[in-house]
DNA sequence: GAACCATTTTGATCTTGGTCAAACGGACAG
DNA sequence: CTGTCCGTTTGACCAAGATCAAAATGGTTC
């Protein structure tokens, strides 16, 4: 039944949520899941559905975001490689948000009732879904205070620092995905990106197309004035 | 050592958080817990510190906030009886939020320590811990996506439609605590907190001083066009 | 290299919500 | 009963961001 290759599995038994647990109940959860390829744009599920499986992107972009009245809105862009909606799963629950693939993608399908299943069982397991639920929390809390309490150039600035300290520090780095994901990700329209990133040109940044320069790192910061608590991942 | 009163326990053994665990482990969290009296507008701990002790609301009203540059914005009203910080004691990481009392309250102390060691042994404490955080995330899901496609009226609205389903869908009741801090978990100044109680006069709602009164709730619901998703909780 | 397409940017204008100041009102003390 | 204090409401004004329209940019195909 496994569709997935062989090659895949380090990568993914290296992941925080499968690190610790017991081997033979890994096998048996990566054996039961299977590998998918998807092309850019689809959608692999929607707000409301029940959650059948837990993903895992391997390689790709996705979105997960949530379409209102009239607008849509992202919640969060995943990278590889990083399990998502976790939460739903867990609790058996509606999806709370969409996702959709931004480029061609492979994503690892864990069926939600074996996971759960193996959840009980395995108690590394159990206490690594905690640990992620409690970082995807706090992650959350930390963008509602952002959108509570910044606004729009504030947020790119802070963005832009944090993207930056994900890749090491590099000073210099392409956007991934479009602008306008970028935009709806921090809460605002694209010709209000665009007018943001005017802004950050006088505060040390460089834009040509999707690609970024930080040219002056500690203006960029005064202006910002980044969460002094320390990001937890 | 416990500082708990008898006639606390049986409240607090039916938390959905405790409720499902070993009697005597739970005996053995509670003994090593103090229950304390807090006077209003006391501060229980801030953003940054050290998350040593979880908490329970037992009797009161404590606000969770963040205090940005400048400006303060709540998180979350906790009412009785319900933990709180659960995220920050489990992965032993500063707290995200600071807490004060809104009225006088008393609140149950667990041990960050404590708790975290019966988790560990706890196999039904860990799954209750791991569904709560579950749904504090879908919580946090829930107010983000409500603060980036809502316009504060619209908030409103659907705070007072949850706020009433919560009490048994009464079209009658009372506001707890202060309007500026509702005003600001809703994420507006109380002056626009007051105007759009006035733009809800025109959508079936009464309001004078804290009571409020849903006269026409298919006239509030459609024009807060509420969460097709039903509430986790 | 030219034409075409989608995305991004720019500009003008409008709406929402924030700010500041003053009036109002209810609770409480004297 | 009355004055004081604090939170709330109202009004006038301002600023941030959204909207709408049009121009510019960049990549892709023929």
């Amino acid at each position: 039944m496994s569709l997935m290759r062989i090659g895949e599995k380090p990568e993914i038994a290296r992941l925080p949520l499968f690190r610790d647990m017991d081997d033979a109940m890994r096998e048996r959860v990566l054996s039961g899941s299977f590998l998918q390829v998807f092309p850019p744009q689809l959608t692999l599920f929607e707000r409301g559905q029940q959650a059948d499986f837990l993903h895992v992107l391997v390689d790709g972009l996705v979105e997960l975001y949530v379409s209102g009245t009239g607008r849509d809105t992202t919640m969060k862009i995943v990278e590889p490689v990083t399990s998502f909606i976790l939460a739903a799963v867990m609790t058996d629950l509606p999806y709370l948000m969409s996702a959709r693939t931004l480029t061609s993608s492979r994503v690892l399908l864990v069926p939600a009732a074996l996971m759960r299943e193996v959840i009980r069982k395995d108690t590394a397991l159990m206490q690594a879904t905690m640990h992620e639920l409690a970082l995807g929390y706090r992650d959350m809390v930390r963008a509602l205070t952002d959108m509570k309490l910044r606004q729009s150039a504030e947020r790119l600035a802070n963005h832009l620092l944090e993207f930056s300290a994900q890749r090491g520090n590099a000073w210099d780095f392409e956007l991934s995905g479009e602008k306008r994901v970028l935009a709806s990700l921090l809460g605002m329209t694209p010709e209000n990106l665009s007018r943001a990133f005017g802004t950050l040109k006088e505060h040390g940044v460089n834009i040509s197309g999707a690609r970024v320069r930080i040219e002056d790192r500690a203006a960029l910061a005064a202006f910002a004035r980044p969460d002094p608590l320390p990001a937890d991942r």
